[in-house]
DNA sequence: GCATGGTTGTATGCACTGCATACTAAGTGT
DNA sequence: ACACTTAGTATGCAGTGCATACAACCATGC
């Protein structure tokens, strides 16, 4: 190896790891918050496994064994999920027979979500799998911390109905 | 009306807004962070508006012009973005006229990604509404919540590289 | 009672994201 | 030369988000 070779070679290790620059990116709330929602879905993802519910899936399921016969439309307005998304969602979770709609004999425009024994075994489970995944995260905060931090968070939804 | 309707309606109103349960998912650390950085990527996203730039693309381009040059791969790794997902999101920017591939003359497996004059133009722009972007944020807090947040959302971080 | 307007769910299409897989090109080490 | 590794590419599938259009249904005013 030439002394040229060697010297190409230390540019390059130079630039693939010591003389990166965020370039104040690291500077955003919303990058910061992007990167820790995209560790902890992968690490929620990884958690439930086999049980193969992402964290929408699983907080729709969450909230109509809560609310037996809730209407679609009020989980979405729960979670800030839209009616097109909503309905890909509910599809799913039907599709896999965890849950079931049912015309509402008080409105029928609204379907009435109720889960199946199925889905009711599946969420036993998987709450099972949250409770390690959550721990994992309180393991990382001391309980202020994490309530400081669940308050923080609460306080960023009020962007949705802010000015627009 | 009958007051057999009057009751029912009332059931109605009940169950669509006040009788509403969260059952604990509203206990869940990552359910607060999902809600948070979905109401931030949406005010993200008005805010940008006619620019048409995610979060991402965003991401990508302000580590491109802040690192000339620097490969496909060490932006995905910085970013936490894989290889298949880097590959459509620079083929959307280069598409877009935003940024150059150019092969590396030091490693010829690399390319190297340059942003165009266009791109560095656009992201003048970017970078004025991402300001006001994150100074709507920055209202809902003080400095030292901030600084907080901030501390407390780089730690989940760990979480990625954590155990697996 | 009937027309009108608003609500809920449905269907479709497009774009972004994430990941698995497989393949090519190129560099590394023996 | 050879196997191993790395970087980029291409394809496919699933989840998510949103716009749009449509159908069914409810409430209201006339």
């Amino acid at each position: 190896m030439s002394r040229r070779h060697d010297s190409a070679r230390a540019d390059v290790v130079e630039q693939t790891s010591a003389r990166f620059d965020f370039a104040g990116l690291d500077l955003l709330l919303g990058y910061h918050l992007r990167r820790a929602q995209g560790a902890v879905h992968r690490d929620y993802l990884a958690t439930l496994g086999d049980l193969k519910l992402t964290q929408k899936h699983t907080a729709v399921m969450w909230l109509v064994i809560g609310n037996p016969g809730v209407a679609q439309g009020i989980i979405g307005t729960a979670l800030s999920i839209d009616r097109a998304t909503m309905m890909v969602l509910v599809n799913r979770l039907e599709a896999r027979g965890l849950l079931q709609r049912r015309r509402s004999p008080l409105d029928a425009r609204r379907r009435e979500l109720h889960a199946t024994a199925a889905g009711v075994r599946l969420m036993e489970q998987v709450r099972e799998r949250i409770s390690q995944h959550e721990a994992r995260m309180k393991r990382l905060f001391s309980g202020a911390e994490m309530r400081t931090l669940e308050r923080l968070l609460r306080r960023l939804q009020k962007l949705d109905g802010g000015s627009g």
